[in-house]
DNA sequence: CTTTCACATCGATTGAGATCGATATGTTGC
DNA sequence: GCAACATATCGATCTCAATCGATGTGAAAG
């Protein structure tokens, strides 16, 4: 089995499955990305929180919300961390949860949207 | 546990993560589709076949390709037909699969790309 | 019709992950 | 300090999926 690091999973893919045929690694992070979205529970987590008013959410009304456990959402929202999708900040007791539209953006482009939409971070100006 | 059925994976997913929270329902679809792509080799499968010259590529020769026993690569490719993102011709002896673009577009629809890069079929004129 | 080839299906194994109760960690307020 | 609350981690269970060898199915060739 391969092992995918955090570091592994938030770098941006570079390249599109429709341009060129995967290679090994390239193919396990970008599974690994979606993966993290592969879930009823995590895909209406991130809508949750994509869709919130203020644009973000906080992690106490969400157990309720979902119909899940605190530790299932608590591990469920590690997940989309982890990938990359959402980032957490802790104010006070609180963990508020916000979208990263970027990465996002990103996993989108890996399955062929045109580049073109897509702005990397640190490109030449 | 939700059955979803192959009908239901084949429909388009009518609204985006990004503009209205997610139901159950809508997100086990969503689930359902991005499951099917989230695993290495059917995403180097579905890189292969997409990037291919001649836009369609035969089974024959992609269990050597990507390292993977005959059985294990056609379990693959089911996933990917029922998924709807490839699609399957029997000619002669030898399956023949190719991209099915819309498909594919519509899960990066349901990601949160701009809905007008997306034609929905049998919309009105 | 029999053989050969391409692919699908079956059965079994193995590992990963979703879930939750119990508990630990960390923060706020007294 | 202690009590109360929000969240994370732990441990266990249970289901699902990836994999492959063996076998079945169906088409072409002889």
């Amino acid at each position: 089995m391969f092992l995918v690091t955090e570091t592994d999973i938030a770098c941006t893919p570079e390249c599109c499955v429709l341009e060129a045929p995967l290679d090994e690694d390239g193919a396990t992070v970008l599974a690994a990305q979606l993966k993290a979205l592969a879930d009823p529970t995590r895909l209406r987590l991130l809508s949750l929180i994509a869709t919130s008013p203020t644009g973000e959410m906080c992690a106490c009304n969400l157990p309720s919300t979902v119909a899940k456990s605190q530790p299932t959402v608590s591990h469920h929202l590690s997940q989309l961390v982890q990938a990359g999708v959402i980032t957490r900040e802790q104010r006070g007791r609180w963990a508020w949860f916000r979208l990263d539209p970027d990465n996002l953006a990103a996993i989108r482009a890996a399955l062929g949207e045109d580049a073109a939409a897509v702005v990397v971070e640190g490109s030449p100006a």
